[in-house]
DNA sequence: CTGCATCCGCCCTGATACTG
DNA sequence: CAGTATCAGGGCGGATGCAG
């Protein structure tokens, strides 16, 4: 049983979820997605924030879902390539129009919130 | 700040995820668009293993994210109806491609990890 | 540079009992 | 029927230190 199977319980939805769900995951994969293969440190100045544990420990679970490849050099010092495998770019569609909605949620749900908390004030 | 708002950090695409991420809100959601109004008991009864604790949960936070609908008549015995509004109509081909993602990931990729696992027992 | 080990706090979740 | 209140457990994630 691998990771994510353990995690599905319902509906193949919850496989999905399970992949991309990890809290930094799908930055990771974007990051690989649009601009290719980087380096461990690269992936973590791209991304602001996370630590080192959770970059590790989320790469290690995108490997094991074979989302992500990871490529080792044996050179001193060590240097480490993470791109995505095929079935990781058949995930980037899918993080696409989550882009999509997120944006377009973001300009006309939660614009209206704040006019209300606006006007509730007043 | 609304509720997702405070968990979208870095990039819509987490927005999208606060919004269908919690553990139970794809299943809801997948009910409640394929089928259409459901009250309460009715949704209990379509997911096995929730507890009303969970549903009442995250029926709130995805009413307070404006995906779902909350219609309550003042009968006795209560009567209470669940809808999908216009926003969370427009989750639904997200929802839809994550259920085909996780059915061919199942079957491509998680019936070779079942196959090598036995030939290493072998 | 790339990682692993450990400790620890907090939130999410489940179980259970109770209510209008 | 459709919730609310309370308590307890577990796992995720952060901070830190060490290693090859």
């Amino acid at each position: 049983m691998t990771r994510a199977q353990e995690k599905m319980v319902n509906c193949e939805k919850e496989l999905t979820l399970a992949v991309i769900g990890g809290k930094w995951k799908m930055l990771i994969l974007w990051h690989l997605g649009k601009k290719g293969t980087k380096r461990f440190g690269e992936l973590k100045s791209l991304i602001p924030g996370i630590t080192q544990r959770m970059l590790v420990n989320q790469l290690r679970e995108l490997e094991e879902d074979h989302i992500v490849k990871r490529q080792v050099y044996p050179v001193v010092p060590p240097k480490v390539e993470y791109s995505l495998t095929e079935e990781g770019e058949t995930l980037m569609p899918i993080l696409d129009s989550m882009y999509k909605w997120g944006k377009d949620y973001m300009e006309n749900v939660l614009q209206k919130d704040q006019l209300q908390e606006k006007k509730s004030v007043q």
